[in-house]
DNA sequence: AAGTGATGGTAAACCGTTTTCCCTAAGGGA
DNA sequence: TCCCTTAGGGAAAACGGTTTACCATCACTT
């Protein structure tokens, strides 16, 4: 006892600088702090001695240091199309918690659906020498990095790419029956953009789930979201209902005969009621409206959106879980898809189809 | 020429082999690399040589070692409470472009307001190395870091952090007077959480242009939105709608005595619609509602929103811009405010006031 | 003949950890 | 007596760059 020296370090205090202190060498000090299995000869004493002045002396091991020996950054890469509050927001919050239980951060790097981008992010990334990456609804067949991936709403089968999905063909099943059932048959589909996975996936299994139950799908009244609505313009965020508004504002020019409408996602949705409405029309009264993902204003939007919800919080939750075991244990066998299933809410936005028509 | 030997070094290539492979020392290469001014003397026939080999090798400089030596991670930290598409999303888009041209990354670390939180990612920030912090809408004074630190929409007057602050007193006198124009003398005031330091900037600002222009306020119409609205439940997003319907439906309980209403941000003021038209009144046919910030979705809500347009994103740009002046040069002066011009858009959420009232 | 200034580099220190391999003294068993 | 084990710890080699401080040669002055 009492065999501190008063002499307290100057300045920024680092491993030697302690071990100095402590009149130990550097490897004790580390294996202690380290509480390292090979540190078990350490008496409790001289343990309780080197965290005492670790701490007294407010020791913090050099990141950079740390990562070099051990080449690792505890760190993740996040690649997404943008920050919208629809999607991403939601998957992170899944994502966030599992990280920050397990020490890790994470770098976010947002393509805006720029092919060069989704290139060029990656290897910045792994350059900075991330553990793994966490693809959100982005194509992963692409992306080569020496590095776990796991991909949320992907769809790609790309190798060693474990993929997270919802169970679209139950998701779509559960709105179209639900039209169906309102008498609906003459019901518009707005599909996503080409970019983005889900897209084709989910008209893949509208086209299915339509033919299973006797729903005729005519094709004047498929739209599509324009892609290029997608991209970023300055300022501008990407994820605007106006990207729902244009294309039934151009279908309304054409045609009127159809009493419903299954949109992409909500934000599209509540463009096409903006759009509806604009044109004269009542929705439900005249026309029901479906949305997709249940993001927080759709169940403020006016009316309230009919929709099926993702479980994105435990998609992310799950992705996470997924990466980190694979960056833990890269021998570990990898599950080629882990299917999610949906939910159906329903709100103000949809009822019976309209006796007339 | 044809100095090469034509034994590629095996495994991973780096600074060691692949000055081997080119016949060199390591310094030779790394200066030529990094084109480093005391180079000069190196031929550009050699440096040719050494650039091309980089290239063929597919050399990358490791990110640790290299940030271990120059004690720099080319990455900041960001905190924010939350990533609602309101406000993180906007600011990141001006952010993000900044960062990116040079060659920054950035670690996002959400503290949904918990006391804690915004004390502890700070510190395992400042563990990771990050060369500065940005604040988004986060009290600054508690914040202790030995790296540079940019505020927006902080208001708060700690030492050696660089604020970026909207111009309250002008948008509110923009938001009132535009009211008051219209005849609108009953108007009820929707003050945003405690936490957020915007706040009681707003409502200084808000009492003070209320003066001078003459509107009374009474305090029965103020209300507030309720805090713990604000924490992360289980999966949910804070900063749901519902943040504004509360207040709205609490205070149509009491008195239906007014005819618009000024909330603390859109999505409020969504709710608060919402809440209105619950209670049988129209919006703006009975009661105007201005909202704040001009989020996306303002343009798109029934009816559609007049607010204050925060310049978010021209915000984030400069925030992110003095950060990496301050980063880049320690010593140089800082300025203490930057303040930001709103832009006041009106659209079909307000009306003269009706007349009977 | 000595000095001087380019030219074309190199050796070695350094950044701060982790980790491997080793040392010594004491005690115990054969 | 000799060998072996265990407690308690240390020296030094990684990790992979950057940077400082030199060095050798040669051409050209003075």
């Amino acid at each position: 006892m009492a065999r501190d020296k008063t002499v307290t370090p100057e300045g920024h205090v680092n491993l030697r600088t302690l071990a100095e202190h402590l009149e130990l060498s550097q490897t004790t000090v580390s294996l202690v702090l380290n509480n390292s299995p090979s540190a078990r000869s350490i008496p409790q004493e001289t343990r309780e001695r080197v965290r005492e002045a670790a701490r007294r002396l407010n020791y913090r091991p050099n990141y950079f240091a740390r990562s070099l020996r051990q080449s690792r950054s505890m760190s993740v890469g996040v690649l997404a199309p943008d920050l919208s509050e629809g999607y991403f927001t939601r998957v992170m919050s899944g994502v966030v918690a599992e990280l920050t239980a397990a020490h890790y951060f994470y770098f976010t790097a947002c393509h805006d659906w720029n092919q060069e981008m989704i290139e060029t992010y990656p290897r910045m990334l792994v350059e900075r020498a991330v553990d793994g990456f966490l693809l959100l609804n982005t194509p992963a067949d692409q992306i080569a990095v020496p590095v776990p991936v796991v991909a949320i709403s992907a769809h790609s089968a790309a190798d060693h790419v474990t993929n997270i999905v919802l169970d679209h063909h139950r998701a779509v099943h559960q709105a179209l029956t639900h039209l169906y059932g309102l008498g609906h048959r003459r019901v518009a589909i707005m599909r996503g953009p080409n970019a983005i996975p889900d897209s084709e996936v989910r008209w893949q299994s509208i086209q299915q789930v339509a033919a299973e139950i006797g729903l005729k799908l005519d094709r004047n009244l498929v739209i599509r979201i324009d892609a290029t609505g997608w991209s970023m313009k300055a300022g501008q965020h990407p994820m605007a209902p106006e990207i729902g508004y244009k294309p039934m504002a151009a279908l309304l020019e054409r045609t009127r005969d159809f009493t419903a409408v299954f949109c992409f996602n909500d934000i599209a949705a509540i463009g096409a009621i903006r759009a509806l409405k604009d044109a004269g029309l009542n929705v439900p009264g005249d026309v029901s409206v479906v949305g997709f993902d249940d993001i927080q204003s759709a169940a403020f939007a006016m009316p309230s959106l009919t929709t099926v919800r993702q479980p994105l919080t435990e998609m992310g939750k799950r992705g996470a879980q997924v990466l980190l075991e694979q960056i833990a244990n890269r021998e570990a066998a990898l599950p080629v898809e882990i299917v999610m299933e949906p939910e159906f809410v329903i709100r103000e936005s949809t009822a019976a189809a309209p006796a007339g028509r």
